[in-house]
RNA sequence: GGAAAGGUGUCCGAGCGGCUUAAGGAACUGGUCUCGAAAACCAGCGCUCUCUUAUCGGGAGCCGUGGGUUCAAAUCCCACCCUUUCCGCCA
C-alpha cells in the first residue's frame, strides 16, 4: 500500500509512477477526492465530539451541585445522534478507500527498465556456458519419464491436470534439493530456517498483497476462509506484522520450504508438459526485513544468495532486471535469475528477488524502532526464492543428460542422495 | 466439539460506567551523584488520524475485532476471533 500523504502531495510523481507501469485503471484522482471528503467529514465530526466531550465532563459536577441537567441530557442525546450518523458516513468513506488502496500497485524504483512485458527485462550478467549437444537434447518430462521419476499419468489420476507424481530417485533427489538449499542458507549465508503454516489468514494474504486483486490465482479453504499458500513469503512475512521491530535485531533473515500452491488461473495453455507450471511445486523461499537504507543493499546479497544455489550445481544461469511491464504488483524493484533450459532453448525464470520497500509493511503493519530514538517507521521487506526446487529438478534432469538417457547428479547433491552419482535407465 | 479463565501501551501489570488526561513497575532517553561504572534520585517517554504548520501547539480516536446500550464505555450487553487449562476426538 502506498502512503496516502505521499499520494496527496506527489500526486503527479505517482500518476507517473502508474503511467511507467502501463496501469490505467488506477484512478488517482478518484483517490483524492475521497480523502478530502473523508477530511472534511472528519472535521465535522471532530468538532462535535469536542463539545461532546466538553459537556459530559461538565455534567458530574452539575448534577453533584444539584443542577437540573435534563435539558442538556435532551440536547446531547441529539448531539450524539448526530455523530453517530457522521461517524457512519467515516467509515464507509474510510472502507472504500482503504479499498481503494489496497488495489493500488506499488511505484516502481526509478532503475527498473521501462518496457511493456518480460521482452523488455534488461539482461545484467550471465554465468556459466550453456551446454551444446551433439545429439537432440532431450526435455525434462521425457528422461523423467524414462527414468522413472516422474509420472504426470498417475498424478492426474489421483487429483488432475498441473500436478506430478515423484518417484525414488526423483523422490529423493527433489529432497535432497530442499535439504542442500535450507543448509547453504541457514549455513553459509545466515538465515534462520523456519516451517511456518501452509494455510493463511485472509489477513495474511492482504499483507502480503496477495489479496484481494488476485483471489482467482489461490487455492481457498472454504471451511475457515484460508488460503494455501502460493509461496512462503506469506506465511513468513505476515509473521511480524502489527509488530514493532528494534532496529538491532535488523536484519532479519529468514529461509523456509514449503510447497506452493497456485491455481494458475489464466495460463491455461502454457507449459503444459512438465514441471514447469504446476498448481503444487516446491520452493525454498528467503525474506528478508530491513531498515529502508539497506534494503538495496540486502536485494544484492539476497540475489547472490540465489545465484550461489546455481554456482554450486553447475547451471548456467542469467540475472535480469525486471521492467516496469512485468514488475508485478508489489514490488518496487525485481530482479529474476533465470536458468538455461535446453528443452526450451532459453533461460527460464527460477528464482525472483524483489525488494518491496515500504509496501507490504505498511499493508502489514510492520515497523521498527530506530536506535537512535527516531520515530517509529515502516522497514522494508524483501524476498526471493532459493530456489524454486521442481524447476530446479528439470534443469538438472535437462543440463545433466547423458548421450545414453542417463542423468549425472551434481556433486554437491550426492551426498544427499546417499551416494547416487548417476541415474540410468533400468 | 464441550466447559472454564483470559486478551490493556515496547514489555509486565492495575482498573470493571463520569475522581483515567489508562495507575504502578520494567525498559529506553536525558540529568544529578561518581575517577569511571553500577546503584540511587530527578525528569522525559505510546500509537493512528486530523487542524495549523518551519517548529511549538490544538482536536479526535485507540484497552482482541465488530456491533449495541448511554448525555458519557477499557468498564455494561451481543456476536465473532485468538490464547491458556480441563474433557472429548485424533496423527
Amino acid at each position: 500500500m502506498l502512503d496516502l500523504k505521499r499520494i496527496r502531495n506527489e500526486l503527479e510523481t505517482i500518476k507517473a509512477a502508474m503511467e511507467r507501469r502501463g496501469e490505467a485503471e488506477v484512478d488517482l484522482d478518484a483517490v483524492v477526492a475521497l480523502d478530502e471528503k473523508r477530511r472534511s467529514l472528519l472535521q465535522e465530526v471532530e468538532q462535535m465530539k469536542s463539545e461532546q466531550n466538553a459537556v459530559s465532563r461538565e455534567i458530574p459536577r452539575l448534577k453533584k451541585e444539584g443542577e437540573d441537567t435534563t435539558e442538556i441530557m435532551a440536547k446531547m442525546k441529539d448531539l450524539s445522534a448526530r455523530i453517530k450518523e457522521l461517524d457512519g458516513d467515516v467509515a464507509q468513506v474510510d472502507s472504500d478507500l482503504y479499498e481503494m488502496m489496497l488495489r493500488i500497485p506499488n511505484v516502481p524504483h526509478p532503475d527498473v527498465p521501462q518496457g511493456e512485458t518480460d521482452d523488455d527485462n534488461v539482461e545484467v550478467r550471465r554465468w556459466g556456458t550453456p551446454l551444446t549437444f551433439e545429439y537432440e537434447a532431450k526435455a525434462h518430462w521425457d528422461l523423467g519419464t524414462e527414468l522413472d521419476l516422474l509420472d504426470f499419468e498417475r498424478a492426474a489420476k489421483v487429483t488432475g491436470a498441473r500436478f506430478v507424481l515423484y518417484k525414488g530417485l526423483g523422490a529423493r533427489l527433489e529432497r535432497a534439493l530442499i535439504n542442500f538449499m535450507l543448509d547453504l542458507h541457514t549455513e553459509r549465508h545466515g538465515y534462520q530456517e523456519l516451517m511456518p503454516p501452509f494455510m493463511v489468514n485472509r489477513q495474511s494474504m492482504t499483507g502480503t498483497g496477495q489479496l484481494p486483486k488476485f483471489e482467482e490465482d489461490t487455492f481457498r479453504v472454504p471451511q475457515k476462509d484460508y488460503f494455501l499458500v502460493p509461496t512462503a513469503e506469506v506465511p513468513v512475512t505476515n509473521i511480524h506484522r502489527d509488530e514493532i521491530i528494534p532496529e538491532e535485531s535488523l536484519p532479519l533473515c529468514y529461509a523456509a520450504y514449503t510447497p506452493c500452491f497456485r491455481s494458475e488461473a489464466g495460463s491455461a495453455g502454457r507449459d503444459t508438459r512438465g514441471l514447469i507450471r504446476q498448481h503444487q511445486f516446491n520452493k525454498v523461499e528467503m525474506v528478508k526485513f530491513t531498515t529502508p537504507e539497506t534494503s538495496y543493499a540486502e536485494l544484492e546479497s539476497l540475489t547472490a544468495n540465489a545465484e550461489e544455489v546455481l554456482k554450486q550445481l553447475g547451471i548456467p544461469y542469467r540475472v535480469v532486471k525486471i521492467s516496469t511491464g512485468d514488475l508485478g504488483f508489489t514490488a518496487a524493484f525485481k530482479y529474476d535469475v533465470e536458468v538455461w533450459m535446453p528443452s526450451y532453448n532459453r533461460y527460464v525464470e527460477i528464482s525472483s528477488c524483489s525488494n518491496f520497500e515500504d509496501f507490504q509493511a505498511r499493508r502489514a503493519n510492520i515497523r521498527y524502532r530506530p536506535k537512535e530514538g527516531g520515530k517509529v517507521t515502516f522497514l522494508h521487506t524483501l524476498n526471493g526464492s532459493g530456489l524454486a526446487v521442481g524447476r530446479t529438478l528439470a534443469a538438472i534432469l535437462e543440463n545433466f543428460q547423458q548421450p545414453d538417457g542417463s542423468v549425472v547428479i551434481p556433486e554437491v547433491l550426492r551426498g544427499y542422495m546417499g551416494g547416487v552419482e548417476r541415474i540410468a535407465v533400468k
